[in-house]
DNA sequence: TCTAATTACTTGATGTGTCAACTAATTGTG
DNA sequence: CACAATTAGTTGACACATCAAGTAATTAGA
C-alpha cells in the first residue's frame, strides 16, 4: 500500500483536512436553509450578486467569479429563476450572452441571510481559531490553490 | 451588514477556508473516478470496508465511522450493491440490521484505486504544505470538530 | 466572403446529499 | 403480557454537481 510510505504526519494531516472540509462546509449549509429558507448555492450566488459593482453579470464571468463551471451555473441560475431569486436577460451586444441579476425578493432575502450566516461563520469558525491559525490557514490555502491552479478543469489548454 | 463588524482576518481566513474546501476534496473525487472508474464517494466506502477488521460491518456503524446519515449510507450501499462492489446481508440475531461487505470485485478496484489517490493526495496536498502547516492544520481541524461535535445533527438528543 | 473554430450557454443523464415520512423489529415499563 | 418508545433501515422528493453532447451566435483565417 502506497499509505504504508505516506508519513504519519501527512497521513494525519490529511485525516484532519478531509475532516474539517467535508463537515464544515455543509453544516454551514444547513444552516442557511434552516434559518433563511434558501440553500447553501442560493446563498452563495445571491451574495456573489448583491455585491456586484454593477446590478448584472454574464453569467460565465459569474460562473468564473465563483469557479463553478458554465454548466452548474446555467442549471444553477435556472432554478433560481424559478425561485424568483435571479432574472435573466439576453445580451443586446452579443445574442448568446446572457446577464444575470438578483431580484428584489432575492435581495431582500440576501440582507436578511449575511448578517446570520456570518454569526454562524463566527460561532464555528473565526470564535474557535486563534489568529495564528487563521494566518496558517491563509498560506495553506494559498499554496494548494497555487498548485491546483495548474491542473484544474477550468483552465485546461486544448491542444490542436 | 455584518461582515463590517468581522475582522479582516477573519474574513481572509474563512475565504481561504472556503476555497480550498470546496476545491480540493471535489478535485480529488474527480481524480479517483480519472484513473480508477468509481466515484469519490464509492472510494471512500470501499477503503472504509477494505480496512475493516472484520469482513463485515453493521450499516449504521459505518455510517457513524464516516460520519455520514443512515439515510445517506443506505442510498450509496443500494447503488454500490448494484454496481457489484459491496453486499448486503440481513442480520441473524437482529432482523433489522444488516451487515455490509466488500466484494471480491470492489476490493480489487480499491487495491488499484488506493495508491493511485494516495499519489494524488501527495501531489496537490502533502508536498505542498510544510510541516508546520500540516501540525497547524491538525490543531485546527481539532479545534473546529471539537466545537461542532456539540451542536451536529448526529449528536443531538431529544428533549422529552 | 466562405468556412472552420471558438465561445456562450443548454440539456439530459447519472450520482450525490438532505429531509421528512414511513415500516418493521426490538426493548423497556407498567 | 401489552403497549409505548426506541432503533435500524427504507423510500421518495428535491437540490446539487459533473459529464458528454448539443445548439446557436460570433470570430478568425484562407
Amino acid at each position: 500500500m502506497a499509505q504504508q510510505g505516506m508519513k504519519e504526519l501527512d497521513s494525519k494531516a490529511w485525516r484532519a483536512f478531509h475532516k474539517i472540509g467535508s463537515r464544515l462546509l455543509p453544516h454551514l449549509g444547513r444552516q442557511v436553509t434552516a434559518h433563511s429558507g434558501i440553500t447553501g448555492a442560493e446563498y452563495v450566488v445571491l451574495t456573489a450578486l448583491s455585491e456586484l459593482p454593477a446590478d448584472s453579470v454574464n453569467l460565465n464571468r459569474l460562473a468564473l467569479g465563483l469557479g463553478w463551471e458554465t454548466s452548474r451555473m446555467s442549471h444553477q441560475i435556472t432554478r433560481m429563476q424559478e425561485a424568483g431569486l435571479v432574472k435573466k436577460t439576453q445580451s443586446d451586444s452579443d445574442a448568446r450572452c446572457f446577464d444575470v441579476s438578483i431580484t428584489s425578493r432575492g435581495r431582500k432575502i440576501a440582507e436578511k441571510a449575511v448578517p446570520l450566516q456570518s454569526l454562524e461563520i463566527n460561532h464555528c469558525f473565526s470564535q474557535v481559531l486563534t489568529s495564528k491559525q487563521k494566518e496558517a490557514l491563509i498560506e495553506i490555502s494559498e499554496a494548494i490553490s497555487a498548485h491546483m491552479r495548474e491542473n484544474h478543469p477550468l483552465n485546461k489548454k486544448v491542444v490542436h
